[in-house]
DNA sequence: CTGAAAGCGCTAACAC
DNA sequence: GTGTTAGCGCTTTCAG
């Protein structure tokens, strides 16, 4: 069979788009059977090594390239995961991408970030879609999903993760208070007494968290709290908390919500006459590019985000891996993604805070 | 043909993942041909309301998904798009991304983002083995490509803006400093006549360009500059060059390269006595989200990455449904993403700068 | 309006 | 070592 008739399909009609080289014209000119490029595709070292050269030529002369769709159609394989997220973007998320991504890479696999919107019900079935859609080998939803019948034996794993609501806020691991915890003991511990506490939107498991935490670290230790002020993430109000103080209030420490809200606060207490740490402490959150460099420098918490997505994604990539050994269900444990005593985030100690005064500002 | 020799592959090893149905199973359950199963699927409404009943009833009760690859292969429709990107993570990348996805999402389409990195041969060599992959109906590259045999006549469309070099480091459109002269010929008009630049680290082109732009504008303003402070991107370095002026330096101005020497910089005049603005004016860039609440609030740079997104994807839509249209070469100009006179970027005034003092501070 | 046949480009399995 | 055959799951084309 010489010429196989021709391009088969559609040269007819001038307006058809080239079509690109296939394997077996690639066979064809390089006179080899198919089977034998495909083979020397895949790498295959039992080809004559003279044949190999000749099918690389002929490659190159067609300017060859695979189609990955047909080859994913037989091999199951496309070399391509999925990340769900909901609608929206969040620092967070790109730093927890960029750690994924670090180790699908070194996997040899691409990351594809996918959108899912919608309700409850809507957003699991683009995931299960997904998860069917062969277009990928692996699936790791970073956002709740309701409900998600994983039929163990299922060729495509999804993993879930819930980090992120339907509108792109924090929840779970990523609303988790632990620190705060840490900075006001550490603040009793140097003498200080009575807090203050700058929440931020309430909308954001975070910001309720926090406050939770402030409220019942407070309790737990004896302290006293002056309040807390409900800022939603407005700087301004955050300011105006301050500004607003009674001159007898007697707090010798803030802690807010994040580092918008702190770097406010001190704002306010420049405006005040306060210095900061001297006569008030303020701490924020989320370690903020700037945090290190404003006067003074922020007391705030790290959270590892980057480091937390190349867990995630070691973690997918050993299902996947397990998945297509054949392996049974119970042989596989599939150990949680963020088993032992990791941390997932670190108060940093800076400038703002410091030993409580030894009278509170009253001016 | 009633039992099609049951499941065709594999059932015999007891490890085989549980095959998903396909569309003639729906049709066998239904009692249809599998053809008219996909019209139904496809949304054809010439199929008979009772039987696109029947067909909705076995498809939920098989929990049938549709395998996209297998659909690509046939009519080479994915929905999704690929956008390319060098390694590593730079905010404004994220913004981009969302502006984009925005409007892919309104095209029914999926963005995918690809890292490709190495030399610039092997990232063109990654670029064209996506484009042919048939995976993606188009793809937009924000890194640069050396050399793209575009035939314009190829299925899929490749569009390239070159935003990134290979390390993330923001290029071209995204390094311009047009604003710079702005800012600089405004602080003018407030009296201001001598300036200093904190420059950046001039790996980055725009650190490089807004360098160049504040000498060129100082010069064609007939300005003085008391010189240029390579701060590489550090705080510190910035704080100090603030700290170490001479107290006859006679500035009244500092253009910083980005909103950390800014605030840096602020904190350096803060340690001097001196007043912003009130003695001493300061500039940042990138409209970081903290630079609204510092004390003072910060005058700097937006740069609009999201509508930035927007306009690069809308070009590449148009792309690809000109394509897909089967356009003739000429008859489609493809008019460049970025024409017309939008500004990319913005200056945004706030409490750092102001009229230039009488006698500039000395103390 | 519905069914049958053909084939997208590739690789797994088996011959030779 | 290399060629032949079959078929992945779907849609397109063409009959009816």
């Amino acid at each position: 069979m010489a010429s196989e008739s021709s391009p088969p399909a559609g040269p007819s009609n001038p307006a058809t788009p080239r079509r690109r080289p296939t394997i077996r014209e690639v066979a064809r000119r390089a006179g080899v059977s198919h089977q034998t490029v495909s083979r020397h595709l895949k790498g295959d070292t039992t080809v004559n090594e003279q044949l190999a050269a000749t099918i690389q030529d002929a490659i190159e002369a067609l300017d060859y390239r695979p189609n990955l769709v047909a080859r994913a159609m037989r091999n199951h394989r496309t070399g391509r995961l999925a990340v769900l997220l909901p609608p929206g973007s969040a620092i967070s998320s790109l730093e927890i991408l960029s750690g994924a991504k670090e180790i699908a890479d070194a996997g040899e696999y691409v990351l594809e970030v996918v959108t899912v919107s919608g309700s409850a019900e809507m957003r699991d079935r683009r995931a299960l879609e997904l998860r069917d859609s062969r277009l990928f080998e692996g699936v790791l939803a970073l956002t709740s999903l309701s409900d998600l019948p994983q039929p163990d034996d299922a060729r495509v794993p999804l993993v879930t993760m819930p980090l992120y609501d339907e509108a792109m806020r924090g929840i779970g691991a990523l609303a988790s208070a632990g620190p705060e915890h840490e900075i006001i003991s550490r603040l009793a511990g140097m003498g200080h007494r009575r807090f203050l506490h700058l929440a931020g939107n309430y909308a954001h498991a975070g910001a309720v968290r926090r406050r939770d935490m402030y409220l019942q670290t407070i309790e737990e230790l004896d302290l006293e709290s002056a309040g807390v002020v409900d800022c939603g993430w407005d700087g301004d109000a955050a300011r105006r908390a301050v500004v607003d103080l009674p001159a007898d209030s007697g707090i010798t420490a803030i802690i807010a919500a994040n580092d918008i809200l702190a770097t406010a606060a001190v704002s306010g207490a420049i405006r005040r006459g306060w210095n900061v740490p001297e006569e008030l402490s303020i701490t924020g959150w989320d370690d903020t590019r700037v945090a290190a460099v404003t006067t003074p420098s922020m007391t705030t918490v790290a959270v590892h985000h980057a480091e937390l997505g190349r867990r995630l994604m070691r973690h997918l990539l050993d299902v996947v891996a397990s998945r297509r050994r054949g392996a049974d269900d119970a042989s596989d444990p599939a150990p949680s993604p963020l088993e032992d005593d990791w941390r997932l985030a670190e108060v940093i100690w800076r400038e703002s805070t410091g030993p409580a005064p030894q009278t509170p500002p009253a001016r």
